[in-house]
DNA sequence: GTCTATAAATCGATAGAC
DNA sequence: GTCTATCGATTTATAGAC
């Protein structure tokens, strides 16, 4: 059994609360307008004793990411193992637009080049990419085996998609022109993203079931 | 008649040389990345004389809004009148992947509130912004009217979706896979759009009609 | 209007005392 | 490890000569 001095838990509970720090700024301001002196100041400490925990602000973000990934690891593993694959792949895209919608879904730009690289390097961040991945893409297979996704998508696109809609800014509008509930936003991306803007139903089969939440 | 010395078509050419870098490294790189001094850079001219022509960076992302959307209005124009309100949806959605895919669809940041501000106060902008947005709600109307689009969303909604689809993360990542051409990466992300992931087309059950094409 | 040179401000990262 | 203070680099924007 591993000793966890007190002292080292104190170190470890600090590196949380900035790390929840990161995540909240980045949802909320986003990589390149976020600076290191406002996580500093939200935390509550010096920006010398940050660096003293990260060595940059790119590993401030790529701590951001291993966090929110590892939520989402821990939300997939409540997931009855039994139910049909397209469900679970619906229940995490409605659990990635909860946690945008509540503010903590951390956005990185898609095109900053020396943070791309970064994480690139960063394992920890890579290894949880990798398994949560995995994970996704067997459900794809076996729901496109079902029958329930279009098999002709390749299960790449369909991957990409369910991350892309994680951070689409069709939410934001959305929430804050006011008019609807969130949960009605996000019945309604969930309908866009499945059942597309045509929106037919294959009303045959899922008339889909809400399942529960 | 508007007299137009020889002069001041010099200067229009100029600044619609700066516009265009502009356009190109805002797709490229983004708003925050990209530096005035690169824009200078690539325009041929020192970055004084940028200033004399437009009087901020913020500025020069609103010009390149605007051109983008110029190009939009005049692609909306060339569709004939007559055709399906749904079929010109979809075609101004494919134009706006390709212009993408080319390297030529600007990117700002959702959430920069300074250049949103700068923006916000930006006539010319927002003026064409209103024309096309106008346009797009008519045809999505009528396309629910129709019964081509899913009459349970709100336009606003449908048209939030289709403004994200022009600068949705999954064409690039698609593209620098190049596991597929340009033109199925399109078809493909045209079909998540409208039909979504699970992908029945509505041919199938409603008695009527895919309106030609 | 175009240039060179520089001001003014910001930000990531570090030094060094305690 | 935490702090104050500061460096060094970058970037937006401007001065002033031509």
């Amino acid at each position: 059994m591993a000793k966890v001095s007190f002292k080292e838990q104190v170190l470890r509970a600090r590196e949380d609360a900035i790390v929840a720090s990161v995540n909240r700024l980045l949802a909320e301001k986003g990589y390149d307008i976020m600076t290191v002196d406002e996580v500093a100041a939200d935390v509550g400490i010096a920006k010398a004793s940050l660096y003293k925990h990260f060595s940059s602000k790119e590993e401030l973000a790529g701590a951001a990411m291993v966090r929110v990934l590892q939520r989402a690891q821990a939300f997939m593993e409540t997931l009855p193992a039994d139910a049909p694959a397209v469900d679970q792949l619906k229940a995490v895209a409605r659990w990635t637009m909860q946690v945008q919608l509540a503010g903590e879904m951390p956005s990185l730009p898609a095109q900053n080049s020396a943070l791309r690289s970064s994480l690139m390097a960063n394992k920890p961040y890579l290894d949880r990419l990798m398994d949560v991945s995995d994970q996704l893409g067997e459900w794809i297979v076996a729901a496109q085996q079902a029958g329930d996704l279009n098999p002709a998508l390749p299960s790449e696109v369909v991957l990409y998609t369910l991350f892309a809609r994680a951070c689409d800014p069709v939410l934001g509008l959305l929430k804050v022109s006011g008019q609807h509930s969130d949960e009605r936003i996000i019945e309604m991306l969930m309908s866009t993203c499945f059942d597309g803007l045509a929106g037919r139903t294959p009303a045959a089969q899922t008339s889909s079931t809400k399942s529960g939440s």
